[in-house]
DNA sequence: ATTGGCACAAGACATATTTGAGTGCTAAAA
DNA sequence: TTTTAGCACTCAAATATGTCTTGTGCCAAT
């Protein structure tokens, strides 16, 4: 357990290294307003909150930049919200209720403003339905030997597939299949129509033959994994540029690796409220000095995603939390209208 | 005009910086087998070559590296054509035919192969189609107040634009409206449609009122316009870290805005046959050191577009080339079957 | 429990010294 | 006339040296 003075003295140690990236020495936490203490007795304490793992020196005789446990007690008992972000709130609520927009668009400019806002990178994932049931199958005949396989949703999504004919299929019977199809479907979740698709063209009471089946077959497969495919939004892939620290062409590698990939969807899929996840708590892919901020957003009872910033450990969370907040909670606000 | 000296001379250094990426000077030439002259006649003949434009120094007493002008020199007139190359293509044409694969998995492919084989950053715009006409338009109600806006290309490109139906739109009116425009834009090509769809809601012999019209009319256009847009296929969009003269994170960072904002894309769109662009040949967006190298494919009578590498000028030209033309080539056949 | 004082550690920076690769020029050889 | 050997010179890079600054750890005094 910390004294309620080394808590003050981790607390200032962090607030200054995040302002200026430089290790932070015991003369500069004399003149803390907070810290009417000597420069002994607080490096007494720093040295205390060393052992306990909360900071860390860069050489023996440096000053102090803290630990990822540091980090994880800050946030978790120390930051205190700045007052300043307010003053952005109306930024936002004007920039996304400028236009009259599509839903990908706005959670694309949601994205796009909290990554200008934090000067961080940003990133959204869905939104992913509850419950898509399936509206419509339909198709159009292209050429003699060529269709494309229509199936829409309740929530509007469309997903094609071009299929090709085979000389011994009849177009008219053809055109029958799909719509005792649809009228199979129609209305179905998508899990329930897969199963549906798969015994009806078992039982064979289908009027097609059977190895152009399994190609149809294939066809609805690959549209209804298209659908529950996740959308990844990501702005500021280069902000991490700019970062002191960062300012290493391998490890830029890595992290622009590790956005090209997506690796960070998996790992901010589904997740109860506010999450700060440090370096090594992303196990599948650990990024030192990294940190990760993610938040559900709701647009109705049936979508839902997460939004995120990624950044370095040395980040002003008591600005970064509530936007992130804030954003979140309008994207699904801005949507209902 | 260069000595036929010179010009081995300038091959040499070029073959040779390209493997180093280290000056190269007149003590080194002495041990090219074809160079059979003292390195003080080689010294005379390399100052001469500088004044010509061909080489620089990096400082007064380095050896020569080639300048843009040399590279451009080189891939005109001295390179040859690497006869290892040819040891890929069974790799390319295993790797092309292994899947039944769609077009647009075709062209993701074939670039992911272009950057795995040269190490290099690779893309490819398109395809663009020559005619696209509308096979169908149609439109499927989802609840009391929105539908999902149909619309079919010729090609069996499909794009939906959910619309929001107004209280005074008679849903019934709206199918007939649907109905009729189908009618009118079957089989029209893109631009010939929008003329005709401007007219038809002017001349109000639609079914539906005029506030509604506007938004009917603002769907189509931008599905229209989505036709059009062009994909962009990106792969190993982190190769360029790997060079050395590239290890440096600002220059990385504004390498990957660049791709990020898909500024090539402009540069590299109608073309006829393979070109080679200098840093400072790519105008809008100038990239000191880099030579993008591109050539278009087809994939059949109708649809084309071009792929492309962006490297270091420090380049092995001689396979580069090869590859490229090999899989451009190779992406039009593979589609014919 | 807190503080002032002091020896010590290590990075940062500036300045010299050495080394080595490579050049340009010139006079002699081919 | 062309080519070559020889030599003085240049400059970057590596190495060494000394000084400065910041900040630590510890101890004795308060």
């Amino acid at each position: 357990m910390l004294s309620s003075r080394q808590k003050l003295i981790l607390k200032a140690i962090i607030d200054e290294y995040v302002k200026t990236a430089q290790p932070v020495g015991s003369k500069f936490l004399t003149q803390v307003p907070y810290l009417t203490f000597s420069s002994a007795t607080l490096r007494y304490d720093m040295a205390e909150l060393e052992t306990l793992g909360y900071l860390e020196k860069t050489h023996t005789s440096s000053g102090r930049i803290p630990s990822e446990l540091g980090y994880k007690y800050y946030v978790d008992h120390l930051v205190t919200r700045d007052s300043d972000v307010q003053s952005s709130f109306p930024v936002i609520d004007d920039l996304l209720k400028q236009h009259q927009i599509k839903r990908d668009q706005a959670i694309e400019e949601a994205v796009k403003l909290l990554s200008d806002l934090t000067n961080y990178t940003a990133l959204a994932v869905g939104p992913t339905h509850d419950s898509l049931t399936i509206k419509k199958v339909d198709f159009i005949p292209l050429t003699e030997t060529s269709a494309t396989l229509l199936i829409v949703t309740n929530q509007g999504h469309v997903e094609h597939q071009t299929i090709s004919i085979p000389d011994d299929v009849n177009i008219t019977d053809l055109k029958e299949t799909i719509k005792t199809l649809d009228e199979l479907l129609a209305n179905k979740e998508l899990d329930e129509a897969s199963t549906i698709l798969k015994e009806s063209l078992m039982k064979q009471d289908l009027k097609t033959f059977m190895d152009f089946q399994s190609q149809l077959m294939a066809s609805f497969i690959e549209a209804f994994s298209k659908f529950s495919e996740e959308n990844v939004y990501l702005s500021g892939m280069t902000r991490m540029f700019d970062q002191p620290e960062f300012d290493n062409t391998g490890y830029i590698k890595r992290f622009v690796e590790m956005l090209d990939r997506r690796d960070l969807v998996k790992l901010i899929g589904q997740q109860d409220g506010l999450q700060v996840r440090f370096g090594s708590d992303m196990k599948l892919i650990p990024m030192e000095n990294c940190t990760l901020i993610s938040i559900p957003y709701q647009i109705n009872a049936q979508e839902h995603g997460t939004i995120a910033v990624i950044g370095p450990n040395r980040m002003p969370y008591g600005k970064v939390i509530p936007l992130l907040e804030y954003i979140a909670l309008n994207i699904g606000k801005l949507y209902k209208k």
